[in-house]
RNA sequence: GCCCCUCUGGCGGAACUGGUAGACGCGCGGGAUUCAAAAUCCCGUUCUCGCAAGAGAGUGCCAGUUCGAUUCUGGCGGGGGGCACCA
């Protein structure tokens, strides 16, 4: 008994694949492509067990559809650039570069030891020239399109990091990366307009059928669209007037104050001679976005000492405060309230003793009766003490109120969104250039074509906090391109979502002089299946959505979704363990100590909790075959997986199984396509069906991403060929024929064994080029059918009848059944249900 | 607060559009092999009662629809996730 050498057997075959070209592919018009797509890895030096299981998917995926005929594109590359390096350039006094290039070296073998079938041809690092300079290229070709602006604008600032964060980056009012309380800063910034496309990217979310509907609907949330109307107010004694945002234009007549952001430029202007207003900005400002800090704020107002008309009834004037919960970046900054209908407006009217009138009542309540008291009231009802309003339902009145507005000249129906525009500029170092020149007496110019593309410096210094491009002695001075005169680059660089955001494109074709060719990306794109972590969810998915329309609207691209199909993997957790000072401990420390150790329950694997597993410690001991068939094993892939020792145990133990069945059998097989033999024995034939039913229920677990079920299938054909009687009449036949089905079947999950155990069956072609076997339906047929009996419901027994039995036959059949015919005995029988080839229920 | 998902043995998980609940694996128990161990192989393994044949209960809880519910409907409870001064 020997058991199987997977290290050896591992770089072999790794070897010949590489050698051959196995996996580099061109474009071949004649087949229909299939393009798999895993999200490219932050080269932080070390492949950990999420990047196995995202691989092992893809990898599964692509092989699988190889093998079904199809021309695969599976590239892979590397998300380059960000603010580790820059921290390890500190921290190690190692250049940003140099630090990326050796950790992604590192981690391009530790891949290659998983036998991924990548077509290495395509790799890329988004931090190379080659790659960045054609970005900068479609920034200038965005801002030309009208999809980019600068704006001076009120910002999260990380103060750890030095730098602005995204909406999307600032998670519980704290920095994603840094976890450090974000402030808020006014600053001038890059802008992309994706709010331009808020509609389509909403609208679009319905097609992508084949997204998990989870993630569909936090991009539907995050987009937030919402149905409303702008009201211009008239100010009292002033010319200027107060634009507000509601959803609820049908409580107009409820309204007995307005509120503004603290940072709206009407606060500002009227803090100027209102010194006690000017304070109360200036701790707005001061308050944290941290959740605890909304959590405990205390909604505050103060009267700016202006009043508003109310839009239909001039002789109606409102208090204007300015509040610390409204927000300048929604809606217009600036609200109506109406304590009767909303909970917070009430709390406000309240404290500062404004009226409170009611103007929607619950059908069939008397009017001159319906006060509200402590709470507002927010369901459907009828509109009162409005005016020409009353009585209509809520719906009902929004348009008419709007209709008015609009007729009036005094506001209009509006669709607002939740979504804000992204934010790209970063004062970083490690990034991409941002290609703008700021000139005295041009203003900003765009760094023109020829001047592209624009490097970034590598003789810099770390020391100094902040942006090293910002204190670089020469590199931000340069001459003016429109007038000659002495001029300052632009030192931000591009958030790097903006390398994610079209890569997929560049992995089609990646010619030096264009980001693209635009017959590959037609021929390639979109990506049919995407695999990746739901943590981008809304963040990348949304970018690319967002960038791959962009991209169209300037000409490169033809299509306008970038993912056809998206898989997000669950994640690898594993226990956790502390010693008594609660100090955590890696997995091999708990095991060999001395001292008590908690156990703690399974989550996420983490640097921090030490609940870590070296892929590569595993990948040497077990194989990556082993590795991989255990990330299949036992979980959905959308599903969390816990990692176990027993687990990969498991997985090596069916390795060797599989390898000692089809190398030490007794009986020697027949020549490759012998025919089927006549004189199969029943068992044999049994086998023979199973073999094919295992050949299409593994197909469809594989197209249904059921990885799990596959391998439980494939587990069972195993279980029943290591069984077979080998004495049988044509066994020897079936055997091969299923240990060939099997290797097949395996080839896309375990490819090393498999193709080793293809050459020992006696193929001299390579397994990864070898069609998916077909099933012959013909063998799937039983004449017979195994069906359940039941009296009320209940199981009683089984009866085997000729496939399709229905009738008098049937029934005749099960109450035959002692066990059915004597629980019957002495009772009437109410009716019989027979469903043919499932089952026969008696009511008694 | 709003929105969404989820709940099946000791564990991970199966069960096609309502039709034999627990496939497959892990773990555990017993046995074979061995001087002994590792490895391997065989048998058993939802729970309760029973030596057994068998009987009963069972998919978070309570109702409902149905000949029949893990699956559909309503309510309650547990776990997880997303969004959140959003006007």
């Amino acid at each position: 008994m020997s058991n199987y050498n997977a290290r050896a057997t591992e770089a072999k075959w790794q070897a010949i694949w590489d050698k051959m070209g196995t996996f580099d592919v061109t474009i071949d018009p004649s087949k229909p492509k299939y393009y798999v797509l895993e999200m490219f890895p932050y080269p932080s030096g070390r492949i950990h067990m999420g990047h196995v299981r995202n691989y092992t998917l893809g990898d599964l995926v692509a092989r699988y559809k190889r093998a079904r005929g199809f021309n695969v594109l599976h590239p892979m590359g590397w998300d380059a650039f960000g603010l580790p390096a820059e921290n390890a350039a500190i921290a190690n006094n190692i250049h940003p570069a140099k630090w990326t290039q050796e950790n992604i070296a590192n981690m391009r073998d530790q891949l290659k030891s998983m036998g991924l079938s990548y077509d290495w041809t395509r790799e890329l690092a988004t931090c190379e020239p080659n790659y960045y300079q054609h970005e900068q290229k479609m920034f200038l070709d965005f801002l030309e399109a009208g999809l980019i602006y600068r704006k001076e604008s009120w910002v999260n600032w990380d103060p750890v990091e030095k730098t602005v964060l995204a909406n999307e980056q600032v998670i519980d009012g704290k920095g994603w990366r840094s976890g450090a309380n974000v402030e808020k800063r006014n600053l001038s910034q890059w802008f992309l307009k994706i709010t331009e496309y808020a509609d389509d990217l909403l609208e679009s979310i319905k097609d992508l059928n084949r997204w998990p509907d989870r993630v569909r609907l936090m991009q539907e949330n995050w987009i937030g669209r919402s149905e409303g109307a702008h009201i211009q107010f008239e100010l009292c004694g002033r010319d200027d007037q107060i634009d507000v945002f509601t959803t609820r234009p049908d409580t107009l007549f409820g309204a007995s104050f307005m509120a503004i952001a603290a940072n709206h430029p009407l606060a500002s202007e009227m803090s100027k001679k209102n010194a006690q207003l000017s304070n109360f900005i200036t701790d707005c400002n001061r308050m944290g976005t941290s959740e605890a800090d909304i959590e405990t704020a205390e909604k505050v107002g103060l009267d700016i000492g202006i009043k508003a008309k109310h839009p239909f009834n001039p002789s109606i004037e409102i208090p204007v405060f300015a509040a610390n919960f409204v927000l300048m970046e929604y809606g217009t900054g600036a609200i109506f309230g109406c304590p009767a209908h909303d909970q917070r407006d009430l709390d406000f009217a309240r404290k500062y003793n404004l009226d409170v009138i009611p103007v929607v009542a619950p059908k069939g309540a008397n009017p001159k009766t319906f006060h509200i008291k402590k709470e507002a009231f927010v369901e459907d009802g009828i509109l009162i003490n409005s005016d020409f309003l009353d009585g209509m339902s809520i719906s009902e009145a929004k348009s008419a109120s709007i209709k008015k507005l609009a007729k009036i000249g005094k506001g209009k129906s509006v669709v607002n969104f939740r979504l804000r525009d992204w934010g790209i500029s970063r004062q970083r170092y490690w990034g991409c250039p941002i290609p703008i020149i700021y000139c005295d007496t041009c203003g900003t110019v765009p760094v023109p074509n020829e001047q592209l593309p624009v490097i970034l410096p590598e003789d810099v210094d770390f020391e100094k906090p902040g942006n090293p491009l910002e204190h670089h002695p020469t590199w931000k001075i340069v001459d003016c391109p429109k007038c000659s005169k002495k001029a300052k680059r632009e030192t931000d660089t591009f958030d790097t979502f903006f390398e994610s955001s079209w890569y997929f494109a560049r992995f089609c074709s990646a010619p030096n002089d264009q980001a693209f060719e635009r017959d590959a990306t037609d021929y390639w794109l979109p990506v049919d299946q995407y695999i990746g972590g739901i943590e981008h969810a809304v963040l990348h998915l949304l970018y690319s959505r967002f960038f791959t329309r962009a991209l169209k609207q300037c000409g490169y691209l033809s299509h306008k979704e970038p993912f056809k199909g998206l898989l997000t993997q669950g994640m690898i957790c594993h226990e956790t363990y502390q010693d008594s000072d609660g100090k955590w401990l890696f997995p091999e420390e708990a095991e060999n100590t001395n001292s008590p150790v908690t156990i703690g329950r399974s989550v996420k694997m983490s640097k921090s909790k030490k609940n870590v597993v070296d892929p590569e410690e595993i990948i040497s001991n077990y194989g990556a075959d082993t590795a991989r068939l255990f990330m299949l094993s036992d979980s959905p892939p959308d599903r969390d997986l816990d990692w176990t020792d027993s687990g990969i145990d498991g997985a090596w133990r069916y390795i060797n199984r599989l390898w000692r069945m089809v190398t030490e059998h007794k009986i020697p097989l027949p020549e490759i396509n012998t025919p089927l033999p006549e004189n199969l024995s029943i068992t044999a034939g049994e086998i023979h069906r199973k073999i094919h039913k295992t050949i299409a229920s593994v197909s469809d677990d594989l197209d249904k991403f059921h990885f799990n079920k596959a391998i439980a299938r494939i587990r069972e054909l195993t279980n029943i060929l290591e069984s077979c009687d080998q004495s049988e009449a044509g066994a020897s036949w079936v055997l091969r024929h299923g240990f060939e089905t099997l290797v097949c079947l395996i080839g896309p999950m375990m490819p090393h064994i498999a193709e080793e155990l293809w050459q020992h069956l006696g193929h001299d072609t390579i397994l990864a080029n070898t069609p998916w076997p077909d099933v012959n339906t013909d063998f799937l047929f039983e004449n017979n059918s195994t069906i359940a009996v039941q009296i009320n419901g209940k199981f009683k027994g089984t009866i085997t009848l000729p496939r399709g039995c229905k009738g008098k036959e049937a029934e005749k059949a099960a109450m035959a059944l002692p066990k059915i015919a004597e629980t019957v005995k002495n009772k009437a029988v109410k009716k019989i249900i027979v469903v043919p080839d499932r089952i026969i229920n008696v009511v008694i």
